[in-house]
DNA sequence: CCATTAATTGGCA
DNA sequence: TGCCAATTAATGG
């Protein structure tokens, strides 16, 4: 059960502790595209992602969806609610690989922060960095074309969950469909399509069967 | 298998 | 690039 020691959040725990902290919460198992808490809905529980890759997006009501964040190993969210009065969640949370994630309540987690205050500190480090992430992604889809931003998460996903293949080509598996990636981007999904096959001719990248790409890191 | 969903492709704005 | 339509591929019973 201490697969909460590899988040990077408990690590400087003593085994007490971290037992304290496991105690305050539970581990849970998800499947492929499964809701984990729907936007509006009153704001109960925060996650801790141990596995997986999990999506907070927005949704209109034609159905056209926008991707707000992605969660990998070692996020938390929602990002509400901590350091403000927000009591609802602020989008739709929904896993897109199996995912383990690290259940906690919105009390305990008040707790948490008050018996551990290296753990709000962290806090504070966390939001800067996604905050920074934001801003960077945001900047990019004012100043950069698709392709370079779907490279980006390309990237960003290989560094993440990528496996490390022969001479410069990394594997990413689990993949996002090329729809998610679509609505990561906010481009339609043929745009995706056509994209991912020009990178897939000039060898930057290669596909594998659904859901699994090589990519060239020296040339991307 | 069939039904459904995802991805591809060509045409046109 | 987006949107639409027509196909083709893949996935999950």
């Amino acid at each position: 059960m201490s697969e909460l020691k590899a988040i990077g959040w408990f690590q400087n725990l003593k085994d007490d502790e971290l037992k304290q902290v496991e105690a305050m919460g539970i581990m849970k198992q998800y499947r492929a595209k499964e809701a984990v808490f729907v936007q509006g809905e009153i704001l109960t529980h925060y996650f801790f992602v141990v596995d997986g890759l999990i999506h907070a997006y927005h949704q209109n009501r034609d159905g056209k969806k926008w991707i707000a964040s992605l969660f990998s190993c070692g996020d938390l969210f929602p990002h509400t609610g901590l350091v403000d009065e927000e009591n609802r969640y602020p989008a739709n949370g929904e896993t897109i690989t199996p995912c383990t994630l690290f259940m906690i309540r919105r009390e305990k987690m008040h707790e948490l922060m008050n018996c551990f205050p290296s753990i709000e500190r962290q806090l504070t480090q966390f939001f800067a960095k996604k905050s920074q992430e934001l801003m960077n992604r945001y900047s990019d889809s004012v100043l950069e074309p698709a392709l370079v931003q779907l490279v980006s998460l390309l990237k960003r996903l290989a560094q993440q969950s990528g496996v490390r293949a022969t001479d410069g080509w990394v594997l990413i598996s689990a993949m996002m469909t090329e729809q998610d990636m679509a609505g990561y981007i906010g481009v339609t999904p043929e745009t995706v399509s056509r994209l991912l096959n020009r990178l897939y001719r000039e060898k930057r990248a290669k596909s594998v069967g659904r859901g699994k790409i090589y990519i060239n890191v020296e040339r991307c």
